[in-house]
DNA sequence: ATTATAGGATACCAATTGGTGTTGTGTCAG
DNA sequence: CTGACACAACACCAATTGGTATCCTATAAT
């Protein structure tokens, strides 16, 4: 029932540092509303309201409405996507420190 | 002339799916000269050759010329940075995260 | 009941993004 | 020498992004 009507790429939703200074508010605060966020940041209320609307897209935020205010919470579990995709390629900068250290044995001989 | 022109994100970097194919096509092939990257994809040489060009800005890729070409190859190192952000929040999609937001989604009915 | 607060919904704007086609230049093959 | 090739450098364009200001409704406080 609670489909996703726009799935974002959770790649483009990190993408921007606004956003991940909100996830990083929400990982840290539990819930917040959207009030309590937008004091934090040098831009306006509908501005941070969209943020939060991408990263609802993409699931990494959910929201309830409690009273007058909408709180919003984190939900990392998507981020797990990018730890698979990064992790990858990780050997690859380890390959790079293993050549580094073969130029500079070679260097010392 | 040690002139970085502009160092780019590269949470921004890599949030382009072509851009993130290309990161995986030189992760396998080691060196590849632009035409051989525009062929995988569909759309015109150009548009690759920003696409690298942003990547070279995020440090992602180097590249020489050889000839009348110029061979690409990956620099993955700077991926290391999406890396460390990425695993700060692994702590947060445990099973007690997800029995939490479950608890909350209970609460608002 | 009145007023202040939280925030959703729009309309709007400038800058950026992701693509195109064209032109020019250096390089390799006949 | 003459083409064909690889690519950079532009100019250009539509769609998206990141922000604004404004209006409206629902809720809370007095």
């Amino acid at each position: 029932m609670s489909e996703n009507k726009l799935s974002r790429d959770v790649f483009s939703a990190i993408a921007d540092p606004t956003r991940r200074q909100l996830i990083h508010l929400l990982a840290e605060a539990e819930e917040l509303p959207l009030h309590d966020l937008t004091v934090q940041f040098p831009m306006g209320r509908t501005a941070v309201s969209k943020h939060l609307t991408i990263l609802k897209e993409a699931g990494l935020v959910l929201d309830r409405k409690v009273g007058r205010e909408t709180r919003f919470r984190l939900n990392a579990s998507p981020l797990r996507e990018i730890q698979d995709w990064v992790s990858f390629y990780s050997k690859y900068w380890s390959m790079n420190m293993m050549r580094l250290n073969q130029l500079l044995e070679e260097e010392e001989e």
